[in-house]
DNA sequence: TTGTAAGCGTTATCAG
DNA sequence: CTGATAACGCTTACAA
């Protein structure tokens, strides 16, 4: 028939349920009720079908049964990225709801290219019963028009648009407040800033947060630096800040960018956090292996995407499982990194350490 | 019609080449042709169609394609994990790969369970044109059998199955056996081991590797602990070291393990390397952030991914694109955790360091 | 209880 | 160049 069916390899024609049918001595009708449970078939129909099925080793075809069923128990994913510690934990997260709900995890990588994800939008939507998508861009709604209606979309760190049907997210605003009101406490003065990319509505709340907790302490804020999100961007950031005089902390806007930092100002024979405490967001799980531990807002990031899952697959099944914009609080998570041990001569043990 | 046809929500119908058909006064099939770029259409005709495809803003169902087609432009993905610095990492080139060849990514985790891998390749086989499994399992012959020729099936670290149509995988007793001879070069004896799962395959030839470097060298080998590859095994087996007389040296089959150890032994106040050093096998990314940095092998994880989705593809359409057994070499990788700085007193500066 | 046949949304064949 | 129409593999009214 169809011209592509030319199989490389060993022909070996799928066995469909029609096979299943011929070998049974019932209709295509039968098989398909049988094997799906419904009531009405004979005990020893079902039996039989269900023997010539395994005999035969019948797979339904799912791409046939989506078609027929309006639904294929899929759910997409599209994120700026498939690799880096804060997008494995969230994986991590996207997994396990779906293991929940019992659904396949279609992923796709927009390499925070809006038009890409765009792209990658209308390629999923005929192929997935909903969409989770983290696109912290600040225009949410040109992915609200991709999809159009077409099937339940769940923004992550999204303002909400009305659109969706839902958004997750972390309160970053907060977030950042806390850690930068941390670093105050600690006596660290100026407190420089490497931010995120401009058009990221993750960046603008923390640097956001960061000026609001100075303003509220009365102090003035030190250089804002521009980064990313990405580890080297961190690397960079902390090499314009040795070319000044040092700022007594630094605070990156995310985990991956403190990382980068802690090499460019260990490099340069600056000690963390004697010379200079530093601070980052969202504790991936490397956070607390580094020397020293890293200090950062705690996000439970796995625990979103699995929401996130649970609630599309709810709304697809009419279902309106969380409200509509769900807002996540970060903790505080003090570590090392951030103390203020200007005072300590030599450095101290291992174990112990002043504050 | 169908019962499951209605949708929560707005009851939008799905805009299809039917309705594009009769709003260009054309049939189906012209319309097919139009937007297929077929030559038989005359230009006005295809603009027509265009433009009102576009107005319509008709995005063809992928999956009704998918069945005309025989093909979904899919390549699914089973794992033993979705998250991780390891998993991370073959994420990312398989998503490379996907996306050199445009295709989609449909991934699911076995959780290190044959049954569950099973399970999720038949849900998969009927979805996708080609298979890449991980399954570390001894009896990849399973695996097999449950594609049974459907579609190509990649295998990752499997000993090649006579069934699979290629394998890629890493010489695992290469990479342990160099890592060993590393070890004891620097003067380290006895060197305990920290293997992996009893079934996995890598865990069996990183073993094999580790002991026959100690038969090369005449030395007896260290006690062999049991892990499962995860970090909290490592954990526990430093656990277990502490409360024997330390070896010189330990020598975990992957990185996560190595990471536990590491912890276990520096909560006990054991330095590290002084004491006891330390290496693992991987080079996940995290390795080089440790304190102190981490030997290990390095395997080129990403490559690995990206090559095995593009051989998939390549085997789906008829390509032999490469061997049917590929291996990657290891390269070993030394860092500051392994060196031997027992003659040493106090710490050494951060920046030097005696061999 | 079972079979027949009409969809699901495409593409491809075959006449016109 | 274009239009019917038969697949693709499955589910489900409707009839028997």
């Amino acid at each position: 028939m169809q011209e592509a069916a030319r199989r490389s390899g060993i022909e070996r024609r799928r066995v469909t349920i029609r096979d299943v049918g011929r070998a049974a001595g019932v209709s295509v009708a039968t098989v398909s009720r049988a094997l799906n449970g419904s009531e009405s078939v004979t005990l020893e129909t079902r039996a039989r079908v269900q023997r010539v099925a395994k005999e035969l080793d019948f797979v339904p075809h799912a791409g046939a049964q989506s078609l027929s069923l309006q639904r294929t128990d899929t759910i997409g994913v599209i994120l700026p990225d498939l690799h880096g510690e804060y997008f494995s934990e969230l994986i991590r997260g996207l997994d396990l709801g779906a293991r929940n709900c019992r659904r396949n995890l279609l992923l796709s990588a927009s390499h925070g290219d809006i038009s890409e994800a765009i792209g990658a939008l209308r390629t999923m939507r005929s192929r997935v019963d909903g969409l989770v998508v983290m696109s912290p861009f600040t225009d949410g709604d040109l992915l609200v028009d991709a999809v159009n209606g077409a099937v339940p979309l769940v923004l992550l760190s999204t303002r909400a648009s009305a659109g969706a049907d839902a958004a997750f997210g972390v309160d970053n605003r907060a977030g950042a407040a806390a850690v930068t009101r941390h670093l105050l406490d600690e006596g660290h003065r100026p407190i420089a800033f490497i931010g995120g990319p401009a058009d990221n509505l993750d960046a603008q709340e923390r640097l956001r947060g960061f000026r609001e907790a100075h303003v509220e302490a009365r102090v003035k804020p030190g250089p804002v630096l521009r980064g990313n999100f990405r580890e080297e961007s961190g690397f960079s950031a902390g090499l314009l800040l040795l070319q000044k005089r040092l700022p007594d902390a630094v605070f990156a806007a995310n985990d991956a960018m403190a990382l980068g930092c802690l090499q460019a100002l260990r490099e340069a024979g600056v000690r963390i956090p004697e010379d200079v405490a530093l601070a980052g967001f969202d504790d991936i799980p490397l956070a607390r292996f580094l020397d020293p531990p890293l200090t950062t807002a705690g996000v439970r990031i796995a625990e979103i995407g699995r929401q996130a899952v649970e609630c599309c697959v709810g709304l697809g099944e009419g279902r309106a499982t969380a409200p509509t914009q769900n807002l996540f609080a970060p903790t505080l998570v003090v570590r090392a990194s951030s103390l203020n041990r200007r005072r300590a001569g030599p450095p101290p043990s291992p174990t112990g350490g002043t504050t």
